[in-house]
DNA sequence: CACCAGGCAAGTA
DNA sequence: TACTTGCATGGT
């Protein structure tokens, strides 16, 4: 198995702190991550200064604004029919069940947040543990297109492991660290954004050297 | 012009 | 279970 901490520190060293999503309420880390889903982050910042403009990021307002008033908001984030609709399946989940306190949802144990975050339409492994790592600060390692292919390009896993083997690759193999989670993944987005193309360009990625037998 | 971005669910066989 | 497809704007 890699050491995961050193692959860490190649990166960090490489590229620096990624400060995602700083200085952003648990609500609206949630919100971006809905908006997120298979978007680049600049669509999506355009979308929340749209809502934080409007005074609608929390709950209940959001919660009760019309679904295509709040499709007009949020579209160039993309997708904007279909991520309206995930966000009121969010909301109808906070307001309905959590009194419109996204807080009393966030609180709750790690392993109940995923549970319920799971069953609302529109939200799958990935934008659960985002929110669960960003949102709600528990160390859920989260696992995404780059990480997947920096890990089979690198030979650390095979080409079919699914979500959870790569999951716990990572969270075995670290401490159980929120600010290291938070910032491990940032980084492989990072390296992965760069490196990890369908045409690579590995020649001075910051990983070289580090790989098992000689791969790449 | 083509291709891609911090996914997910529904449909098909 | 294991593919495939729709969703959509904005940047390179």
């Amino acid at each position: 198995m890699p050491p995961f901490l050193d692959v860490y520190h190649r990166l960090l060293d490489a590229f620096g702190p990624q400060h995602w999503w700083p200085g952003n309420s648990p609500f609206e880390v949630m919100v971006g991550a809905i908006l997120v889903q298979n978007t680049a982050w600049k669509n999506v910042e355009r979308a929340i200064s749209n809502l934080r403009e409007g005074g609608l990021l929390a709950p209940q307002p959001l919660y009760e604004l019309p679904e295509n008033e709040l499709c007009e908001l949020i579209r160039p984030a993309g997708y904007y029919r279909l991520k309206a609709g995930r966000l009121r399946n969010l909301l109808r989940l906070i307001v309905e069940e959590y009194n419109g306190d996204s807080m009393a949802l966030l609180d709750s144990n790690a392993q109940t947040l995923r549970e319920k975050l799971l069953s609302v339409k529109g939200i799958g492994p990935e934008t659960a543990d985002s929110i669960l790592l960003y949102a709600a600060g528990k160390p859920s390692f989260v696992i995404d297109t780059y990480t997947h292919r920096v890990l089979i390009r690198h030979g650390w896993i095979g080409d079919d492991a699914d979500y959870y083997q790569m999951k716990d690759l990572f969270e075995l193999g670290l401490p159980q660290d929120v600010a290291l989670y938070n910032e491990y993944h940032a980084l492989l987005v990072r390296v992965g954004h760069l490196y990890c193309r369908r045409t690579p360009r590995c020649t001075d990625c910051p990983l070289r050297g580090m790989l098992p037998d000689g791969a790449l």
